[in-house]
DNA sequence: AATTTTCTTAACCAATTGGTAAGTCGATAC
DNA sequence: GTATCGACTTACCAATTGGTTAAGAAAATT
C-alpha cells in the first residue's frame, strides 16, 4: 500500500508551483505585454526564484502557451451552450449571462485573449478558424431558423454574436476605463446583475423579443 | 528675402520623416505592444536607419508618446458630437456612423487605445478621468432629460454609451478575429454600411425608437 | 538506512536592445 | 571661401534578459 495517509504526495508541489506559476504569468502578461513580462517578474509575483520557473516551464513561450491553453479552457466552459429547445429569449439571456458573469469573475482571460486578438492573434487564429468559425455558424443556423419561424426579428445572426461577444467582454477588457469613469475603485456585487440586466434588455428588444 | 523659390524648405524633410515613423511605429505598437517593438523595427518598417529614428525622436517612450497623442486626436474629431435639438434618434444614429467609420478607417488607432486600457491605461488614466468622465456625464444627462420627456425608453444612459464604444470598436480591435470567422481576407466596403446599419437598428429598437 | 527522484538555487553566458558620442555631408547664409 | 545648421551615419557600450549548468537540499521510495 502507498500513499495511505497523504493522498497523492508526489506531483502535489508541482500541481501547486504550476497553478502559481500560471497565475503570476497571467497576471504579468497581461499588464506587460509579452515582450514586457519578464521570467525574473513572473519569479517575482509568484515568490519563487528565476531558476524555479525555468525547472517547471521550458522557456517563456512555454508559459505563454500555458496560460493561454487555461484561457481557452475558459472561454469553453463559460460559454454555456445555447439549447435550442428553450427559444431563442431564454437561449440569449442564458448566453448574455454567462458571457458576463464570466467577464467580471476572469477579467484576465479575457484581457489575456483581447491582446492575443489584437495583435493579430498570432497563437490562435488556428482556434478562430477552426473551433470558433464552426460554433458560430452553427448557432448563426439555429438564429436564422427561429427567424424564419418568425420567433424572433430579422436580425443578421452573426453580427448579433458580435455584438454579444463585444458588449459583455468589454466590461473585463476596458475595466480601468470604466471605472474610472464611473469614478469607482473596484466593481460591486449589484453591478454585474445590473450590466446583465441592461444587456439582456437592449438586446432582447433589438431582436424584437421583448 | 528668404525662402522664395522653395518654400519651407526646412522642416519639410523633418515632417516627413517624423510621419514616416510615427506610421511605422504605431504598427510596430500594435503589433509587438511597448517593450515587443524595438527602436530597430520601427526603424526597418519606416524605412530608415535606426540612429536617423534616435534623431527626431529622444527615446522610445518619446515616440510612444507621440503615437497615442496622435490618437487622442484622432479619438477626439472622429467621435462626433452629440448635437441635442436633433432628438434621441438622430443622435445615436449620428454617434453609431461616426464611431463605426473610425473603427473601419483607423482600426490601429483603435487597437492601440485598446491595448493601453488593458494594460492599465498608465498613459491614459488622467485622459480618462478628466476628459473622458466629462463627456460620459454631459452625454448621459441628456440621454436621461429624454428619457424623463418620453422621448425614448428608460435604459441606463451610461450603460448605453458603453454599449455603443464596444460594439463600434470591436470591429477594429478583433478585425483578425471576425475576418478568420466569417472566412474573408479583409473588409469590403459593403461591410461598414451593413454593420452599421445592423447596429443602428438593434440600438435603436433597444432605446425603443424604432 | 540507503537510494532514487524531485525540487531548489547560485553562478554564469550569449544575445539583444536602448541609447550615446562623435563625426560626415550638403546646402544655405554671410 | 568659410561658418553654420540641419540631416544623416558609424561605431560603440552598458544593461537587461532568456536560458544553461552543475551542484546541493529535500522528499519519496525501497
Amino acid at each position: 500500500m502507498t500513499n495511505n495517509n497523504k493522498v497523492k504526495k508526489t506531483g502535489n508541489i508541482r500541481a501547486k508551483s504550476q497553478l502559481k506559476i500560471l497565475t503570476a504569468a497571467t497576471t504579468e502578461f497581461v499588464l506587460q505585454g509579452y515582450k514586457g513580462a519578464t521570467v525574473q517578474s513572473i519569479a517575482d509575483r509568484a515568490g519563487l526564484p528565476k531558476a524555479n520557473i525555468l525547472y517547471y516551464f521550458k522557456n517563456k513561450e512555454n508559459i505563454y502557451h500555458a496560460v493561454l491553453e487555461h484561457t481557452l479552457e475558459m472561454w469553453d466552459e463559460g460559454i454555456g451552450d445555447i439549447d435550442p429547445s428553450e427559444g431563442p429569449k431564454a437561449a440569449i439571456e442564458k448566453f448574455i449571462d454567462a458571457k458576463v458573469r464570466m467577464s467580471f469573475n476572469h477579467p484576465e482571460a479575457s484581457k489575456i485573449y483581447a491582446m492575443e486578438i489584437i495583435q493579430g492573434a498570432q497563437h490562435l487564429k488556428e482556434f478562430a478558424r477552426t473551433y470558433q468559425r464552426q460554433w458560430v455558424r452553427e448557432k448563426a443556423k439555429l438564429f436564422q431558423q427561429w427567424i424564419d419561424n418568425g420567433e424572433m426579428a430579422a436580425v443578421d445572426p452573426v453580427h448579433l454574436i458580435f455584438l454579444i461577444w463585444s458588449s459583455t467582454q468589454h466590461y473585463a477588457d476596458f475595466e480601468t476605463q470604466i471605472l474610472t469613469i464611473m469614478n469607482r475603485a473596484e466593481y460591486e456585487q449589484d453591478d454585474v446583475e445590473q450590466v446583465i440586466a441592461f444587456l439582456s434588455q437592449m438586446i432582447l428588444r433589438g431582436c424584437g423579443l421583448a
